[in-house]
DNA sequence: GTCTATAGGATGATAGAC
DNA sequence: GTCTATCATCCTATAGAC
């Protein structure tokens, strides 16, 4: 009840983050909504940033995840494909969905946070690991716009008439259809 | 030199909420780069969130442009391949990429805005032409994600040894195989 | 771990002189 | 059209009691 406080503090920050923006949410609405004041959240983490950087951790750290199992396979179609599948499960697991949105929705605020610009790079390498170097300008966007549409897809059906799984797949076909560039 | 004041705070307002965000910029460093005070950006906008209106009125004037004539067409692959080349010739005027790209990184800031809620409908009103009620899923998400495309590509391809027109040329031919769903 | 109290500063906005 | 001066409010962050 008392050490979960952190946590606690993660999740009320995370989603208000994403809804108002990084800069619009102050800490007083921060504790206001977790039932203590302000003062308290700086025993849990020293300023606020450091909310953002426990957040970008998570993220940063699955990017390095993908990249090393990117890096210990060959440059396949195949290698490709099985990249967006373990994406894509990656996205599903609840927090981190909203994690991704919240970093991308918030790059221009936070584009001097020594975290974003890490994960930025990350991202970039992972482009970098779907391409060769002779590969025409194209393939690199396409390919690019194919992890993209995983996100992307979810916001664009939102308010069509189908299940959350029926979306989720038609986004992940997309996306594997793109990376065949 | 002294009417187009408007216009210049306009740009350098323009030029700040894209490198740091809205929230981010104040009015103090607006009228600083601006060269006067504070107080007389109020004498050409009433408030801050003014500044962010006039901006967005452009864009929703374009969007609303696009639709008059995919409206007037037939709906067809030719119609939406042409909707590809019109709307790349519009990003293509200076001024323009700078505001889609300040509209669409900070989306959650202004997420109350009127003219921004206006926008986001407009745009997925343009999404809606590309597609037939019958349409699966996957063919939406990919028709929109081929005019994001046209943003994302110049963006992806930033650190790229490619000129500006070549990396242009490469959005536009991935957005046009996109479309093509 | 959480509190009260407060420092110290920036912000959006207004009033009124020139 | 632009200025000075100022208001009221909000903010992040800290000190120190419990």
């Amino acid at each position: 009840m008392r050490e979960n406080t952190r946590s606690r503090i993660q999740e009320i920050a995370l989603r208000l983050f994403t809804e108002q923006g990084y800069e619009a949410t102050s800490l007083r609405q921060i504790a206001e909504e977790l039932g203590v004041t302000k003062a308290a959240l700086y025993y849990h983490f020293k300023t606020k940033d450091d909310i953002v950087a426990s957040l970008a951790d998570d993220r940063v750290a699955e990017f390095e995840d993908l990249l090393e199992w990117l890096r210990a396979r060959p440059k396949t179609p195949q290698t490709r494909r099985e990249l967006i599948v373990r994406y894509a499960e990656r996205l599903d697991r609840p927090r981190n969905a909203e994690v991704a949105r919240f970093l991308e929705r918030n790059q221009t605020a936070l584009r001097d946070h020594p975290k974003i610009l890490r994960m930025r790079e990350k991202m970039l390498e992972v482009v970098g690991e779907l391409v060769e170097p002779g590969d025409p300008l194209t393939t690199r966007i396409q390919r690019s716009m194919a992890l993209f549409s995983l996100h992307a897809g979810m916001w664009l059906t939102q308010n069509v008439e189908a299940s959350e799984q029926e979306r989720r797949q038609a986004a992940r076909e997309v996306a594997i259809k793109l990376m065949e560039a």
